[in-house]
DNA sequence: ATAAATTTTTAGTCATGACTAAATTATTTT
DNA sequence: AAAATAATTTAGTCATGACTAAAAATTTAT
């Protein structure tokens, strides 16, 4: 069993592990945490106890099996209390990551497997995340950046890599949401912004902004 | 806002403070949360300073209005997650107590009213106790013990004193529910055990088992 | 290849919330 | 009312998980 602390250490170098493909430094540990290294260090000495990473001093980390397993499991509570804030109690999907942040760490095998059947297994959270199954297995979805995408080429918006509520109350704000379409007007060489087509509307978003969204490959 | 231990305490020492009427002591205090009165000192001393109780030393404590209200809004957490467990996850009532125990700490105003809202407004737990409103008000139920009832009285199961598992298990085994209809046959004077009638069967329960079941007055 | 810069670890400290043992206060008993 | 008993508090300690400052190892730059 592990403790809160050590639950969110986990769900984040599984993060950073899945982005880089490679083991996981102390540095960006604390970063993603916003800790301090030192304090990782201790951290990572318990986890590596535990046997779900292994640890060599000042190589960093990798996940063990058993750690990648933990992690999912995490990440599964994470996103069916998401798509529950969000199907069930009237949430938007910029308000419910902190909710689902405390949510996740609630300990109890049959809640969370009940509460998947009641929402009917779904399969991605509402920012287009896939959902672990019970076993840990989840398919990744194929997906390419907005800001990949050249003038006039066009795309479904599938996802986000940023789950802040303002990045989200944003895309609100122009009515970016899942599974709608987006054409690329002109691309600006200088910064990187783009004009889309959104909705028959046209509008200026930076580079930042595109590099956060995910299009349907 | 408070930690998990200080909403533990809270809300321990509101139901002492109930079920007695009085002021509550230390030992009282570390009884029902398992733990050292030294330690209870300890902890009262930090809610005295958050305003959530007056505290005289050697002469237990009561809690202040503030104090009343955090602790309501708990048990008002606290029953709605069980109403959830049982109405939608197919929770039994002997089995929701200890998740309940986790999400009662979760903070997110939106959260429990919108879960209140999606449950219906429900008046009372799968126990039979009344759910506060979001003001903290809830009316208390008239009950009587089913000790106290005589020989060929009968009433209805609308509560229960002990949420335990093993004690709601026992229940079950024996189809008693909330609703369900008990009639008293004979009431044995030695040791206060009761021949009760249950859907047309006879059983026979402890007094410690009748003391602990509530009766519509 | 050595110096400089960066990363990481160690050593020591702090807050929280628990504990034990001893001291103090309150309550009962005689 | 004094002695015995029970309840409560104090003082000091411990584990967890964070921190700072300093030391050590690694990486980058010259």
């Amino acid at each position: 069993m592990f403790s809160l602390s050590e639950e969110n250490y986990l769900k984040s170098i599984y993060h950073l592990e899945s982005i880089s493909g490679k083991g996981t430094s102390t540095n960006a540990i604390a970063k993603k945490l916003e800790t301090k290294p030192s304090s990782v260090t201790d951290m990572i000495k318990k986890l590596a106890d535990k046997q779900v990473l292994v640890y060599k001093k000042y190589q960093g980390v990798t996940l063990t099996n058993l750690g990648k397993k933990s992690a999912t499991a995490i990440i599964r509570k994470h996103r069916l209390w998401e798509v529950f804030l969000v199907n069930k109690l009237n949430f938007s999907w910029d308000e419910v990551h902190d909710v689902a942040e405390q949510l996740e760490h609630i300990k109890s095998a049959k809640l969370i497997d009940e509460l998947d059947e009641f929402l009917g297994f779904p399969k991605k959270d509402p920012h287009g995340d896939p959902i672990p199954d019970k076993e840990g297995n989840f398919h990744k979805i194929e997906k390419i950046l907005l800001s990949s995408l050249e003038e006039n080429q066009s795309g479904i918006c599938i996802g986000v890599n940023d789950s802040s509520s303002d990045f989200l109350k944003y895309l609100d704000k122009y009515q970016i949401s899942l599974g709608q379409q987006l054409k690329v007007i002109s691309k600006e060489p200088f910064d990187g912004s783009l004009i889309i087509l959104v909705n028959k509307k046209e509008i200026t978003i930076s580079h930042k902004t595109s590099n956060n969204i995910y299009i349907q490959s």
